[in-house]
DNA sequence: AACTATTCATAAAT
DNA sequence: TATTTATGAATAGTT
């Protein structure tokens, strides 16, 4: 096309070269945007003129972003660097892994449990019962603690009375009946202040009935 | 160019679309790589069909990566830093949660309860609970539906050793005595074969003594 | 940059 | 799907 063949060899003639270049470069882009309509395709073209000067085309509402991804993923060619593919690779192994772990946290819920077969829901009854076995052991230490606390704490404050006791005794001289009664009314204040599971005995009756 | 003059717009007609695109398509990768060649040019080409297939050009001893290179400097545009960005955060994001689940995971085996606060061994504890109910339940349908299936074999059974019991009785004309020896010995055989938890009423225990 | 003779690309037919 | 062919498009060389 023109007024003559030419051979396909780089044309020597700078300034030939050049105007070559941009009407070639011209009828690549026309090309390009005539596929991407008459064709449905994306297309995505960089072209660099030996003086650097770029020019590009890229498919409308693709972004060359998009483009790239698709090619790093047919071609397998890491066009970004390790970082990247280290990351995607670690993200990938990650969402697996949740994906996982929400599929046992649901079964541990008793949900999506219609597609096991009778081993699996065996081991499942078996992981839920040790699990409930273990909070309810730390719930009777947290009791055990408590209490203890509890009783130290009466103790304490016993002693505490006592001696508030015999201090007011030999600071004012009052009738020990007063002191008694001052001592009685403490307590009474003292206990009304703590939430009713400490202080009763049986806190869980749960633990008791289904631990036997 | 071509027996007629085509509008530029979408050839609607599928199969002559897609010998269009690979006869443009070979036309632009040829004209591509005479731009290289001719202009000293470099060129990247990446074309997908809409059926998703992918092609390429690059300019020879210029890997794509290279030009891509080039083009994130030239346009400034950051081509892959958003994605990387997003990706980052994604991670985080999944992490996070991947966290949080495997914390909970480990609370309902029982596991790491000791920074559990009462109120939390309490939900932790509901929840093992309703988890176990869902559980246990799933399993007396199992039962139910393995109960029915053994009694609908077991009538078989009976149906067709009868059905035996009476062929035999008219092909052989041998004693009433003797066939019934042989239905007996062959409904042990079969007993024999079942499971013993198929078998036997009180399946799952712990079903009735925990439920109530 | 515009023109135009010529080659090239390709739409339609086979 | 590949080849052929008539025709429009692209462009090399010219102005």
């Amino acid at each position: 096309m023109g007024r003559g063949k030419i051979e396909i060899k780089r044309i020597e003639n700078s300034s030939n070269r050049q105007v070559t270049y941009s009407k070639r470069r011209n009828g690549i882009i026309k090309k390009a945007k005539e596929i991407t309509v008459l064709c449905d395709a994306q297309v995505s073209l960089v072209i660099f003129a030996s003086s650097g000067k770029m020019h590009e085309y890229c498919s409308p509402s693709t972004p060359l972003i998009d483009i790239l991804d698709k090619y790093h993923k047919q071609s397998g060619k890491r066009l970004w660097d390790a970082k990247h593919e280290n990351l995607s690779n670690e993200m990938d192994r990650v969402k697996k892994e949740n994906d996982n772990m929400q599929i046992e946290l649901r079964h541990l819920r008793g949900e999506d449990i219609t597609s096991l077969n009778y081993k699996e829901l065996m081991a499942l009854e078996e992981a839920l019962e040790n699990g409930l076995t273990g909070v309810r052991e730390k719930q009777s230490e947290f009791m055990k603690m408590m209490r203890t606390n509890e009783r130290m704490m009466e103790e304490e404050n016993k002693r505490l009375n006592y001696e508030l006791y015999q201090k007011e005794m030999v600071a004012m001289g009052d009738s020990v009946r007063e002191m008694d009664n001052g001592y009685n009314q403490r307590m009474r204040d003292f206990n009304s202040q703590m939430p009713f599971a400490f202080r009763v005995q049986p806190i869980q009756p749960n633990l008791q009935e289904r631990n036997n």
